[in-house]
DNA sequence: ACTTTACTGGACAGCTTGTCTGTTATTTCG
DNA sequence: CGAAATAACAGACAAGCTGTCCAGTAAAGT
């Protein structure tokens, strides 16, 4: 019997490989375009041996952002020490995900307004999502004085951030990460401040 | 020669039965599932007509979105002269739209969510965006204690709306127009106290 | 060494799309 | 009404991409 813990060296080579290849083609054209026989060429892989791996090209995209949830989840933790009113910590990964689109800048190009992104948008707002929830649950002014529900306090949330990385990509000017991050808590601790108490207990 | 200032008849009739064959089968299947030839059938058009009128699916649904344009332009025409603190008529469309929604509640549902929500949800935005430019420059604190640009201000609360109605729709109870409308305001009012001044002038 | 598993390469049918043909039906205008 | 213009038709067409399948080969693991 073949029992390991970890997968066969060649299912990661495989992986890897289609992966990799898809950054690649994403660097040249939209996602959109690019067609899975070409990501078998460059990757150098067999047209049965993907559809072994995947169901489709969306999958795979979306399995190439694993990696980013721990990122995010360990930005949160980090700034939910240092949040100077206990409530900021909702967004305090926000900072940690503009650095991360910057420095992928021409992938998140390749994506931002193609279908691709929908794809992507709404995995990382997914994340986003399930991260503020276990954050701000415990700061959610539940019955006091708004009628907002939990749920759509953090999807409008959810979707304010995006809208802001979207804009900050399609923007012709190129502002540093520091800056769209302030922008963006200009316009969401207002309302942050509104339904969100001050102190934990 | 034939000039007519109004259609061809002939047009007319087809290009009706083509949205009204979209919208009927959108009530039994999702918009991406949807085949053209599917729509010919329904539509009871050739082929290679439906290729005269229209480059390719999404430029159908996306003429169907015509109304609501001018339904959202006299709603915000309508609001601008009533609100209360004179920046709320930069959201002024809101009501009016989820109302819209609500209207046709078994379209939105068959949208939103699937790929043809994209489509929709991109255009709508885009509609509100214009509407909102319009309203709300003459408002805008250009200056003053807010370095957001403008443009970044109108696609947040675009995307804000449309997060919300997107919420509306997912959400398992179902929300009367009206409450919906109260929430999203709850949830942007705050940033909208923030970043425009009261007066006009 | 032996077994199990993964990859290959190529062929395959299937589906959908968009184009193009000659012909027919309808409309507009004089 | 009659003639010219134009739209719609049926249906065939190639082209493209997808997803599946097979038998054979290679490479892991034990």
């Amino acid at each position: 019997m073949l029992r390991t813990g970890s997968e066969d060296r060649r299912t990661q080579k495989t992986r890897k490989a289609l992966h990799e290849a898809l950054i690649l083609l994403m660097f040249e054209k939209r996602y959109d375009a690019i067609l899975i026989q070409e990501i078998l060429d460059r990757a150098n892989v067999g047209r049965s041996t993907f559809y072994t791996h995947f169901r489709d090209k969306d999958e795979l995209l979306v399995e190439g952002l694993q990696g980013l949830e721990e990122l995010l989840r360990d930005a949160q933790m980090c700034a939910a020490s240092i949040s100077n009113p206990r409530y900021e910590s909702v967004i305090g990964f926000s900072l940690a995900m503009f650095e991360h689109a910057h420095a992928h800048k021409k992938l998140y190009r390749s994506l931002v307004g193609g279908p691709g992104w929908i794809i992507v948008r709404q995995r990382i707002e997914a994340i986003l999502v399930q991260l503020m929830k276990h954050e701000a649950r415990v700061l959610f002014k539940g019955k006091t004085d708004s009628e907002v529900p939990f749920e759509l306090f953090i999807h409008f949330l959810g979707a304010s951030f995006m809208s802001v990385l979207t804009w900050w990509f399609n923007f012709k000017r190129s502002l540093p990460p520091q800056e769209i991050n302030a922008l963006f808590r200009q316009l969401v601790l207002p309302t942050l401040a509104t339904h969100l108490s001050v102190a934990a207990d």
